[in-house]
DNA sequence: CTTTGTTTGTCTACCCAATAAACAAAGTTT
DNA sequence: AAACTTTGTTTATTGGGTAGACAAACAAAG
């Protein structure tokens, strides 16, 4: 197994992709400040741009405003340059996209579904898959990838090895899509993809670690550290929801006690609740808080035991911010206070300097959004020669 | 603020750093074989490999075996290049080594303290210190750095907030130590460093994820991730020994109830022991364990409630290992069952493959042996031109 | 002992990317 | 209009890695 070596050609690739970078980034700009920003030699600068336009990755705008001399012509990244699909597979519904190269949805589908078995459910996906590419815009690199997120413990190959919502248990997802479509395909665990997604496009912006806590049925974790997706040694890392926060305590549906989940999830919310209101649902229950109490201190206990998990996580990483999304983001203002004094009764000051408590901001796009920012991410930096 | 660019230095100083670690892990090695190894050129090899050998950092050995040809000329990595000298400052004892690149240890103090003064605790340290440097062989870098291993929270620049069982608060240690001595210093917190020492000399070589749990009178956790140390935003992360797992449980010193290290650190185990051995330590406590029934029962619990804490940790992170060491670490045949018990109880088959259960394999020198390595391996990355 | 083939390590010519400096073009300011 | 500024390109140079030729050193076969 031979490492990684460094030569001209690597340093031409990076240097490349810190110039596409710099676009992104701070588009409109110039050649010349595109060299103030990064240090590259002006010369440099300005043979990699040339080769970029030529890639049609990024284009002229016309001139800029001067400064005291010679105006500057203006560059900006080609959003239109490719498209990105991304899905995101729920319990009772899945969720299509087609994005641009900057994370916009130019075309989306979404599907409810109930009790369909494993191969419709698979066919579904197809269809939908193809459907999407259908609504794909012509452009120079057509479809840059597939992007799946799944309720579910995906390892290193894309496998999804346990999706008890779905009931599904080691299904090769990359290995039945690569017969149908010859794109690039990334699996990803729902939580990991929506961390991706509020870093990239929503809440996290500019943020380099952070933790995701996806409240839905039950919880997960998104982990992001470095600005990178951790994932762990298989994959399975994040499945935090399960950690034990009272010991012997409540019976969780994974078999231990006491776990995480089954004080602070949807989950618990629903049982919680169906002492008072048999049968309803979060949206429901959001709804009747407003004039039920009971209903109302569900959910600040709930939020209050949302708060003793995130400390501990808080504890562990010392994160710069907690995004809190899926489905109880529904309820931030409900969950929002109790949640976030929880926090300051259990963390010290010392964690909490310099420490953001934020909730999703994309909403029911999270996840799909964040598969399709892996695609993105894939395409840029090893589709660009 | 400037991104850092890519150019022919970088290149050769990268390539250079890879034939030096693949000497240093596979020595004695040929220059072909370095070529073959790494996927670099001969000539390039053999260029770099002269400027390291002018540099003293490696040595011709003489020739090897023939595999058909012409006999190799076999490479050495020249440990005694330099040498790095490590601190870890407990509670009532500091110990300070002298080690080769390589890490073997060439010198060590050992010195017990009791109720010192700040002022008397520093004036102590740099002492040893002095001493330390006056006993480090003479070599062409002489002594590369110091490094100085806590039992508190570090900041990013090395400054000690908070070491409660010191007494320390806000201390800027480097500043302190440079106004005495001219070298590179390092702070870290002693779990960071038991950690970096477990994977650079003891129980977690060739491991890339692992998270190191130091069980002594509190419990602090060193986390590494992609073979670096994981820091977090400002430096304090590891605290997990506060996360809870008993809501409204035990109260714990930090002013929270049910947190982890109330439950199984060795100040949860003198806790409990002292209602049947008042003012017995857990050395004596060991000893007694052999025969007292009920001695051996209080290991077992705290054995099964460091599980749990440990689960905890699995879940969220899917290490490769875990390594347990600090003071606990010598109840070894006491709680190592109990505490793969719980282990085993509380997580799920996914997350117990691939997954290592292991002791410290350095004792008493972890933390040392850790900041140690620290300080070899910013010589080895920064001080190679 | 000779011949043949292999392995090792160096040397040379070459390639390629970044860089500095010179330069032209297109502005602004005085 | 003249002088200065800024932008972006062109040129020559620097300094790395690489391929391939090469000699030295050795093993195996005859």
């Amino acid at each position: 197994m031979t490492i990684t070596t460094w030569n001209q050609q690597i340093v031409k690739k990076k240097n490349k992709e810190i110039v596409l970078r710099t676009i992104i980034s701070n588009a409109p700009i110039s050649r010349a400040d595109i060299a103030q920003h990064s240090g590259l030699n002006k010369a440099t600068v300005s043979s990699l741009v040339n080769e970029l336009i030529e890639e049609e990755f990024i284009y002229e705008s016309g001139p800029g405003e001067s400064s005291g001399g010679r105006r500057p012509v203006m560059l900006l990244f080609n959003k239109k340059a490719g498209y990105s699909i991304g899905l995101d597979i729920g319990v009772n519904y899945i969720l299509g996209i087609v994005t641009d190269l900057e994370g916009n949805v130019v075309y989306e589908q979404h599907q409810s579904i109930h009790n369909l078995s494993f191969d419709e459910m698979i066919h579904l996906t197809i269809e939908m898959i193809k459907n999407l590419i259908e609504h794909t815009p012509q452009s120079r690199y057509g479809v840059i990838g597939i992007g799946i997120g799944v309720p579910g413990i995906v390892d290193k190959n894309g496998k999804v090895l346990l999706a008890p919502n779905l009931k599904w248990s080691h299904v090769d997802l990359p290995d039945i899509l690569h017969r149908e479509f010859d794109y690039p395909i990334i699996i990803e665990n729902e939580a990991n993809a929506g961390a991706y997604g509020e870093i990239r496009f929503g809440a996290g912006v500019n943020c380099n670690n952070v933790i995701y806590v996806s409240a839905g049925i039950g919880i997960g974790v998104g982990i992001i550290l470095k600005g990178e997706l951790y994932k762990g040694i298989n994959g399975y890392s994040g499945e935090s929801g399960h950690m034990t926060i009272v010991v012997d305590g409540e019976k969780c549906r994974c078999g231990n006690s006491g776990c995480w989940e089954a004080y602070a999830s949807e989950h618990a919310l629903l049982n919680q609740a169906k002492h008072i209101l048999p049968g309803a649902t979060l949206e429901e229950l959001i709804e009747i808080a407003e004039e039920n109490k009971n209903v109302k201190e569900i959910f600040n206990e709930i939020g209050s035991y949302l708060g003793i998990g995130i400390s501990n996580l808080i504890k562990t990483f010392n994160p710069q911010q907690i995004i809190i999304g899926n489905r109880l983001a529904k309820a931030k203002h409900l969950i929002e206070q109790p949640t976030i004094k929880s926090i300051n009764k259990h963390t010290l000051d010392f964690h909490q300097k310099d420490l953001q408590i934020n909730f999703s901001k994309l909403s029911i796009y999270s996840a799909a959004l964040g598969v399709s920012a892996f695609a993105i991410e894939n395409f840029l930096s090893i589709g660009k020669d």
